[in-house]
This record gives C-alpha cells, sequence and structure tokens, in this order.
DNA sequence: GTTTCTGCAAAGGTTTTGCAACAAA
DNA sequence: TTTGTTGCAAAACCTTTGCAGAAAC
C-alpha cells in the first residue's frame, strides 16, 4: 500500500506546498497517498483509518488540517451524497465536470459527464443575469437490474 | 405572526398525521406555521427562533424532531447551499422540481426551474441503467450587476 | 535557529435520546 | 384511559483549536 501519487498529481500538490510556503511532512505525504490511492469516495473518518494503515501515527487533527489544504487547493472536493456525512472526491483533478448518480437500492456512485448539461448549466445561469462558476448535479435514481432481476451486481445483500 | 397556513397545505399536513397516527399538538402547529410563513430558506436554529416568537415555550428537541418529520413526509426538503449547516427549503410543494443558484458574490439563492434540465437528466439516467426519481442542481456563480456596477442590489453591504 | 507542524486533549457546535411529566384522542 | 408528545438535561457526533514538543527548512 506505498503506491506512489502519479507525476502530474505530486506536482500539483508540490505547486500548492510551494505557493502557500507549507511544509512537506511524512503526515501529509500519507494521507495525500491514502487520499489518492484510489477513485473511491470517502468521508474523514475513513481516510484516517486508510491513512493509519499505512502509518498508524498520524491524529485525527492533522487530517482535518490536511483535508482543509486539499479541498482548499481544488485537489479534493466535498460532496453531497445525501447521507449524512460529508464525503470527499479524489477524481475532480481528472474528471473537474464530472456529477454523481446515487443508486436508491444498491447505493452505488456513479460518476458521469455530460456536456449538454454543462451547456445548459450556462444557458440558465446566464439568463438569469449571473456567470457560471461551479456547479454539482446529483441524481438519485433506482436500478433497472434490481426491479427487472430482483438481483443487482452492485448490491452488497 | 399568526397567519394561517393555506388550505393545500394544511390539508396535507392533516394528512401525513392521519397516515402516521400522529396527534396535532400545539407546538407542531407553531412550528410548521413558523417553516412555511415564507418562502425562506431556513437552518434549524433559525426555525427555532421563529418559532419561539410565535410560542416561545418550544424546545429544540421538538423543533428536531418535527423538523425529521416534515422532511420524511415530503413537505420539507433539506437542501445543500454550500454553507457550513443544513438549510431546510419549504417551497418544494409548490415547485417540486426546482433547484438553486447561489450567488458567491451577494448570498443571494435564485430558485429556478428548468423543463430542459430535467429531461435531460432522464435522458442520462436512463442511459445509465437506471430510473430517476430526484435530483438536485447547485449553481454556483456570479453576479454581473456586481461585476458591471460595482454594486448589487441584493448585497448587504 | 526559525518557523511551521504535529499530537493530545479539551472545547465547540449541532443533533439525538432517555426519561418523567403532560396532553391529545 | 391509553398512547403519543414534550422539555429537560445528558449524551453523541463530528470538527476545530490551544498549546508544548517535534520536525522541516
Amino acid at each position: 500500500m506505498t503506491a506512489p501519487l502519479s507525476p502530474a498529481l505530486q506536482s500539483r500538490v508540490d505547486d500548492f506546498i510551494a505557493a502557500k510556503g507549507l511544509r512537506r511532512t511524512r503526515q501529509r505525504d500519507v494521507i495525500i497517498q491514502a487520499a489518492f490511492n484510489t477513485t473511491d469516495h470517502f468521508t474523514a473518518d475513513e481516510l484516517w483509518e486508510r491513512a493509519r494503515r499505512i502509518d498508524p501515527t498520524s491524529s485525527r487533527a492533522t487530517l482535518y488540517r490536511t483535508l482543509s489544504l486539499l479541498v482548499e487547493s481544488g485537489l479534493l472536493k466535498e460532496i453531497d451524497l445525501g447521507r449524512d456525512q460529508t464525503y470527499y472526491d479524489p477524481n475532480f483533478v481528472d474528471h473537474p465536470h464530472h456529477n454523481h448518480l446515487i443508486c436508491l437500492d444498491c447505493q452505488k456512485v456513479v460518476e458521469f459527464e455530460d456536456i449538454h448539461m454543462s451547456l445548459l448549466e450556462d444557458c440558465i445561469t446566464r439568463r438569469l443575469g449571473f456567470r457560471p462558476e461551479t456547479s454539482s448535479v446529483r441524481i438519485e435514481a433506482s436500478c433497472d437490474e434490481w426491479r427487472l432481476k430482483g438481483s443487482c451486481s452492485r448490491r452488497r445483500a
């Protein structure tokens, strides 16, 4: 579990650290590695668990402080999956305009990108007298597979 | 500040109370009245303040319990305005498909509805193998008025 | 050496809950 | 009466913060 960051990502991290006059520490490296190791969304606590598997000494305080920095830098985004907790999404670096579909049957989260959606948002926003900056779309849906077959490849139980 | 609920709304409230075998209490009436008195979005605490202006004896516990019921019944929806707190939106009863645009300059929240958006979401969702249930779109934008005139009719300061 | 960062533990803020008294049906 | 509801206070949760020691530069 010591897969290094991609060069592009590492370079964005380095740039951010340099621009803000921050220091590169073992704890930050571990947390960033844990965050970008996979494309899964995660809560603060899940990320803490993952980071501790790499290095058991990291603290929650540092985790939260690092999360703030990553969100501020744009490397990570907070997303609202309609659950109780805040989730973080590491995939905006590669796909800056994606959105989320959440299956109410199997809880699966599907990321999608659609140029028509972006254009339409732009159009709506300008007509209202604003200039679009960012947007997020969350679709909650039910699973065809679950409805038709009574089972779902993604459903856990 | 004792404006009664609209008949349509009152009837939906009554239906919900009857269907769940709940009781109609003074505290619930007051909270519901405070929630639907205006079309403003509010936090739990803001609603508590409003309710106390009508009847100062209501407690936070009852407020939270009533909020849960209203959300469960569909009369109220939790919305994510990108701020720290959860906001509640009382306008879904009249406009079940509306979305939100938030101005980054003046913090104004504009509600909009767009049939093309709904159709596109439907299309995207089905193509991914799901059936759409609900969706929410949040657009963050900057204010033309503020950018062009250096002032904004909605900006407080 | 300076300055920033970390971990701990305590504090903050919001929401939930157990329980005895109370009120609706 | 019976059953659901309320208010209180405590608990639960997640996140932030003050501070002294440790680590980066």
